[in-house]
DNA sequence: CATGAATGAGTATTCATTCAT
DNA sequence: CATGAATGAATACTCATTCAT
């Protein structure tokens, strides 16, 4: 699927580019602070640096702006994301690594990834399949890394736990920024990082089983 | 944390409760619908039975309709939640079951759950922590139930792997829902909540690792 | 076919009633001035003696109120016209009476009539019909005097004659109106209802023809 | 009265006519489909071939192209008028034959006439008279070739009446137009051609005066 | 001369909230 | 207590006009 076009009326390509970063830019600082609802167009374009006329020079509805901006986060993120996973060798080690790096990432962009979970239900009908289908493909590629330690046999897993284990972590990357309130009281990232990792591996494995599994040579 | 008041005009107690029952029935209808900012006040007053007068008389403002929306919800998750677990004797088996039990509740109110992840950060600084602590006490309960299979030396986990676990759960009986886009394509209710608990409990063991614990007697 | 309705959200039917009066006289006054497009609905409400909000309890969109306005003054005139033309006994000397009439209210009703002229085409395609309606109602009712005189032996009229009379009788009247600038600095009212009646009755006819029927006994 | 000057900014006057007419070629076309106030600068400028910039290089505000186009109607109009009325030897027989061409033409212009009957109106205080001028030149036109005829005994009218003829044929022959929702209906151009000369030079004559003037020798 | 990006005043419309009845 | 008419601040979006390149 491909971009969805969001028109302009510039026709200058280079400068609707500069412009649009500007105004993304300028518009993740509001909708960090008070979401899209609540921030006005008129802040955006001053945020952004220019007219309000400017603005509507670029976009076509307020909507655009929204998709413009979780369309961008999900292109970081996902740019984040493969940096992470191209290390990946296909072995447990290199697998939890790559876990351990975008679980940091993630950190890092809480505060966009909370825009999105909170504001992209506002895209319409028409702009969220093409979000919804940026993340899919994320999603996947992290069934992939997965996919490629099971058939290096490091891993034992069937395809739907493939998909459901990719789906997990991927959420459990964001969930650090989407349940601060809870998490960032309890743990530093450190922590939160090393005891996720644990569970994701071990699993809530009975006592025994974990001491005659640790017990191996 | 007690519950916050929502003041109202009218003095008659039962009356207010009453009427606070339709509105949040009337609320919650159209907020799954077309979420809080789009629902005007007028509109959940013709959904509740009254008039956009008579609704005044028993909040205060907009967002107190979401408050108790959101608070009514959270009221009936742990309702649910708190059956689930009541059964449980401590043991693994028990423990799986309530998680069972719980992720099947959370899939009938997925909407609910969809408005509360999307609406609740609309709530004001000042009602957001009560319902927070909401979720807080509802997390614990998942808490306590894992720690008490710890005791029972049937899970061995630490106090850090415990909390995150409870979350986790916490989290991914939601998925369900707040993911549904992805999810409800790829799998049956059934089908998650298996994979999922077979994730949680061997977690992404190595090939070998499972074998040999599989392998006991 | 019916009046159009125009939806409010007001339900006390009385006062919807009296409010668009209000409506309509302040708009008359504002269009008179300066026309539909140049009038803004704050004006428009001031003129009124309500707020821009209670403009909007009683109509929908700007144009409504358009609609009511030349609505109403469609009305006004059928009124007119009716009283005017319900003394008519078939003769020649009670239709030229009328028309007389006729002319002299639409001379005092001028502004109206220039309101009508050069807003009615602003009022969309839905609309549209039900003025225009109104006015084929007017036309025909100089149709059925004039007919009336042609059954009685006062006019020799064909049937194309007799409707396209009538429209030419009704566009005099409004002539005066709408070709002031002209008109009116050549005629007092009185010399052009009287010269109008004279060529509408001879007809530009040949000076010997004139003589011939002028002379008759 | 001399023709309103309006200003522009480059100073070869060759191309200024030549961008005019561009100008007012697409101006029309828009003016006759959405009215002048629903057509922007923006729309008229790539209509006529050239940008935004390039139109205010040959005008200074938006009221300019509307009096530029109603201008230029104008000298259409008294173009074809003064065709139609050359030929004219001040017998009754060809100012029969000039009011019909004049009502042909008319019909061939019937959106141009429609768009000044509506327009005209929002040129400026400033701009109208100017146009209004051409209008009494152009009724003037008539006046004359009427008077002719009553010069020489063709015509037995007063010089009010010559005036007021002059006026209503003007407006008849744009009528077809301006009413063409209802006239269209009901009649053919040649139709509509023929009754309104049978009227014009008939009038509504009573049945016994018709038949004694029909019977002179 | 031509272009088109920038501007911001201006406008219709919505909606939470109040308060007299 | 209940009603619903009144209010006006707030807001998205448009478009004539300018001016640097």
């Amino acid at each position: 699927m491909k971009r969805r076009e969001v028109q302009a009326s510039v026709k200058d390509e280079k400068l609707v580019v500069k412009r649009r970063e500007q105004m993304i830019k300028g518009a993740v600082a509001l909708f960090k602070q008070k979401g899209f609802h609540r921030t006005t167009t008129r802040e955006i374009a001053r945020a952004s640096g220019f007219s309000i006329g400017t603005l509507y020079e670029y976009i076509r509805k307020k909507e655009d702006i929204l998709y413009l901006v979780v369309d961008h986060m999900y292109d970081q993120i996902r740019e984040r994301l493969e940096k992470d996973l191209e290390l990946h060798k296909g072995t447990l080690e290199s697998l939890k690594l790559s876990i351990a790096y975008y679980f940091r990432e993630m950190a890092e962009m809480q505060e966009e990834v909370l825009v999105m979970y909170q504001e992209a239900k506002s895209l319409s009908k028409d702009a969220l399949p093409y979000v919804l289908n940026k993340e899919i493909a994320m999603v996947g590629m992290f069934e992939e890394v997965i996919r490629n330690c099971v058939r290096n046999g490091e891993l034992d897993l069937n395809e739907k736990q493939i998909k459901l284990a990719a789906h997990n972590l991927f959420v459990q990357g964001q969930m650090w920024g989407f349940r601060r309130w809870a998490l960032q009281k309890a743990y530093t990232l450190d922590e939160y990082i090393e005891s996720q990792i644990e569970l994701l591996f071990q699993g809530m494995q009975g006592a025994r089983t974990k001491q005659e599994t640790g017990g191996e040579r």
